[in-house]
RNA sequence: GCGGACGUGGCGGAAUGGUAGACGCUGGAGACUUAAAAUCUUCUGCCCCAAACAGGGCGUGCGGGUUCAAGUCCCGCCGUCCGCACCA
């Protein structure tokens, strides 16, 4: 039996075996020690695209791995099926959300059963099933219930023609990127879950994560933004009615006498008290509330203020008055919303200084002889010795920050606190396409949480949106219910949560799905945490950090037991493929480019010149995407998920190119051509036996370690030396080896070939093979002679020789008496079994 | 601005401080074939010398350092990419 592999055929077959047979159905019983794993389920957008592909691949390959080693193994799949483009969907082509995610869901489950992926399909979720959502609901209140969500007025971006709130990414140049109208910022009173209480836990719970990248750990640490400080009040000169005192925060009390100005917020109390009397002052703030939120007009907005008829009184010193500005660079949701400014020794506070004219005083200084030294067209900000600082003078900054909480605290003007840049968690969308937030508003009761039995709150199918705005909001059937607590008239929340709330929690689910209640505790725990769990850089904080926090809060009301729910973390690198672009800059897909005249790239359809651009990453509007449905149609699933894991290491990109599946698809026929051809011979082989049980080692160790290129390599290897070995025993093993050692990146290929050479079962159910660890090392070492360490010479000696029989060795070498020319060494470094070097 | 990662042949990339370039791709030469595809064999970092055998030199972004020995460790640059950003 010979030919070539029909993956069309065989892959089809194997999958429909793999159905059948329930290979993939976790069993939550299972005596076997059982392991998670897990990749970051899909947005269904209708396609699979190559960065779904590479991302399935790497969580197949573990989970097929650790089968084989026994494990017991969960690998679910779902979709993230709430969120906007249903939405958009619906307004563009007039389809109801629901419909187009149902039918996207449906397109991109073949996509993936054409992958082969091991599955486990029983466990299928979709976070817009009503049997997910309702669960969801039940959580929610859950927190309610324990104080971890609370309602709170907020500013939002507020879109006026398409009548919603905006994230900050959608507003682009103060306007709305669908209607193009000017955002408004609009106070909406909204729904937050208090992720700051657990700020410390989440900070401190990332040193227990040392199975995820350090880069990630690093992320969330500056996203949650710890800083110790000294929060304090300056004391007005002239009490107003807002007010008396201004409370600041700062990480740098060190550099107190340093201070010039006091600058608040323009959403400041005070601010808001000023601009009451002062026209001028209320101009000034309205200018602040219509600069953009983007991250250039952040950058590139002037520090301006507005001198405030106040003043500020130091609290060290009675007599020392402060101007009070109103500045644009203050924010009202950091610390207190008020800061002093020290010129000197910070950028912001020096630009506002010298545009004011305000005194940029030294009071840090890297030695004390260096007190006089004036502030040059930098501030100073880095630590060093107090000056002229009174008290404080002759201290290290370390000291002075001390000793100023200190005195503060004694006194009682101000205390040492820590401030966080982490914010509570607003999940409050003015949308359709999401869970419904479980509440109802009674003009008499509040804020009312729906009765658990009346759970789910049920999306309502017959909405329309030909009308901008949130549907819910004009369906009153739905709207309009009864106060669950004193029966009068009310209405239910219209709001639904933010899509993150629904990845905050799916894992949980996979792990335990009951009918009647979220998840069973136990059987969840016998799952979580996810060992392995494998996505995209991109929700390296946001996903992450809230479904740690998610987590931690079921924990808090004593729903889990577990802290943490990610063991290991593995962020993949993306798919990129060159781009084109025409002569008169526009994207062209790689088809419409070709070879002309002299080699130089021209535009197809024009004949114009075009040129070959960056590597990036697959995108639609950079037109270098690759649809994987054709390519796996054309070469197997088998060589796709093979070019995937091939050459690139996987946390870094992958170029897509033709030669690199084409050479998959190489490597899988060859691997047939082995297991198809019989050679079937009597005795060992002892070379191939060692290169065989290396390559068992290897294989499994790179797999261990997601190093998935080099797991690839090891099969290369082995492939290599099987085709040049001779008939034997060893060779007819090692065919059998190899077989199972592809498994789990190639595994219809796998089967057929199991199948083939007459071995009973499916490889999937085989065991990973094992391997000698004495077969590991050579006889025979190769010994690097290395003169002033130059290579001069490679000598071939037994293994094991002792330090002085190889240094003779070395020293016997022609090429070495040919070097040395007479003279004699002055040092001799021998590594046993590795390399002499020669001191001459 | 702050933080991080990376820099090795024509390309993707290997290399516990100890033989740089595994493995793949590309390319060259040859075999098989009427021919092509497929497949197989073989070569493929650069330079010098040489008919060949052999031999020699240079090489991991640049400049220093530590070491018997540096792609790997340390210091200083340059470049590319990523994240965050008026965070007090």
């Amino acid at each position: 039996m010979t030919g070539r592999f029909e993956p069309a055929v065989a892959e089809r077959r194997w999958q429909a075996r793999w159905d059948e047979q329930q290979s993939f159905v976790a069993d939550s019983q299972s005596a076997k020690p059982k392991t998670y794993v897990l990749e970051m389920f899909p947005y269904p957008s209708g396609r699979i695209h190559m960065g779904h592909v590479r991302n399935y691949t790497m969580g197949d390959v573990i989970a097929r791995f650790r089968r084989m080693q026994g494990h017991e193994v969960l690998h679910p799949m779902g979709w993230d099926a709430f969120g906007m483009p249903a939405e958009n969907a619906a307004m563009e082509r007039k389809v109801h959300p629901g419909e187009w995610t149902r039918a996207n869901i449906a397109a991109m489950r073949d996509q993936l059963k054409r992958l082969g992926f091991a599955l486990d399909w029983s466990r299928e979720l979709a976070t817009c099933d009503p049997d997910y959502y309702g669960h969801e609901q039940a959580l929610f209140l859950d927190l309610f219930d324990a104080g971890l969500v609370y309602r709170k007025e907020s500013e939002v971006n507020w879109d006026p023609v398409d009548m919603t709130v905006l994230a900050n990414e959608q507003v682009i140049d103060g306007k709305g990127w669908r209607s193009g109208a000017q955002v408004e910022r609009r106070k909406l009173a909204q729904w937050f879950l208090k992720i700051t209480d657990f700020a410390e836990e989440l900070l401190a719970g990332l040193g227990t994560l040392d199975a995820w990248p350090d880069k990630v750990r690093l992320m969330q640490e500056n996203w949650i933004g710890k800083s110790r400080g000294l929060q304090f009040a300056f004391r007005l000169a002239q009490p107003v009615a807002a007010g008396d005192r201004i409370e600041v925060f700062t990480t740098r009390p060190d550099t107190i006498f340093g201070a010039s100005f006091v600058a608040i917020a323009a959403e400041h109390p005070l601010a808001l008290a000023v601009s009451a009397v002062d026209p001028e002052a209320a101009r000034f703030i309205e200018q602040c509330r219509a600069g953009g939120t983007s991250a250039a007009e952040i950058e590139t907005a002037e520090k301006k203020g507005y001198l405030a008829p106040l003043e500020a009184v130091h609290p060290l010193d009675a007599a020392w008055k402060l101007p009070v500005y109103i500045a644009n660079f203050v924010l009202m949701d950091y610390g207190t919303g008020a800061i002093f400014g020290v010129p000197g020794h910070d950028q912001r506070d020096f630009e506002f200084a010298k545009s004011y004219q305000l005194p940029i005083k030294r009071v840090v200084a890297p030695s004390a002889n260096e007190a006089s030294q004036p502030i040059g067209k930098d501030p100073d900000c880095d630590p060093g010795i107090a000056v002229n600082s009174q008290f404080l003078d002759g201290m290290t900054s370390a000291q002075a920050t001390a000793e100023v909480i200190r005195r503060a605290e004694t006194a009682g003007w101000g205390q040492g606190t820590t401030a966080w840049r982490l914010r509570d968690w607003g999940v409050s969308r003015q949308r359709y396409w999401g869970t419904p937030i479980p509440i109802i508003h009674c003009p008499t009761c509040g804020a009312v949480p729906v009765p658990r039995d009346q759970l789910p709150v049920v999306l309502p199918e017959d909405v329309s949106f030909e009308l901008p705005g949130n549907p819910l909001d004009r369906h009153d059937a739905w709207r309009l219910v009864d106060c669950p607590e004193c029966g009068g008239q009310a209405r239910r929340e219209t709001d639904t949560l933010d899509t993150f709330v629904d990845s905050s929690w799916y894992f949980i689910r996979f792990a335990s799905q009951p009918k009647d209640r979220p998840f069973d505790r136990a059987e969840a725990e016998a799952w979580l945490p996810v060992a392995q769990y494998i996505g995209g850089v991109e929700h390296a904080i946001l996903h992450l950090l809230y479904a740690r926090f998610w987590t931690r809060a079921l924990q808090h009301i004593g729903r889990l037991s577990i802290s943490e729910p990610f063991k290991g973390l593995f962020t993949q690198g993306m798919v990129t493929h060159e781009t084109f672009v025409s002569e008169d800059g526009r994207w062209l897909a790689p088809d419409e480019v070709e070879a002309g005249a002299g080699g130089a790239l021209v535009e197809r359809a024009t004949g114009t010149n075009a040129t070959s651009g960056r590597v990036e990453k697959m995108s639609k509007s950079r037109r270098n995407t690759v649809d994987p449905e054709p390519i796996v149609a054309k070469y197997g699933a088998d060589a796709v998920r093979w070019f995937m894991l091939s050459d690139s290491p996987p946390e870094r990109d992958l170029e897509w190119s033709e030669s690199g599946i084409e050479g998959a698809a190489r490597f899988v026929q060859r691997v047939w051509r082995l297991s198809t051809t019989p050679k079937d011979g009597e005795g060992r082989d002892a070379t191939l036996d060692k290169k065989l049980h290396r390559a068992v080692a290897a294989t499994g160790e790179a797999i261990d370690g997601l190093q998935f290129n080099k797991a690839v390599a090891q099969s290369y290897e082995l492939v290599n030396a099987i085709e040049k070995a001779a008939p034997s025993a060893s060779r007819t093993e090692a065919i059998q080896a190899l077989i199972r050692l592809i498994a789990p990146m190639a595994p219809h290929l796998a089967e057929e070939a199991w199948a083939t050479i007459g071995q009973a079962g499916m490889v999937t159910e085989a065991a990973w093979p094992s391997f000698d660890p004495a077969l590991l090392l050579d006889d025979q070492v190769t010994i690097a002679v290395q003169i002033n360490g130059k290579l001069r010479d490679k000598l071939t000696a037994p293994r094991g020789l002792d330090r002085a029989a190889t240094e003779a060795l070395a020293l016997a070498s022609e090429k070495v008496q040919r070097q040395l020319a007479g003279a004699s060494p002055r040092k001799v470094i021998v590594v046993p079994d590795r390399l002499v070097n020669i001191v001459a």
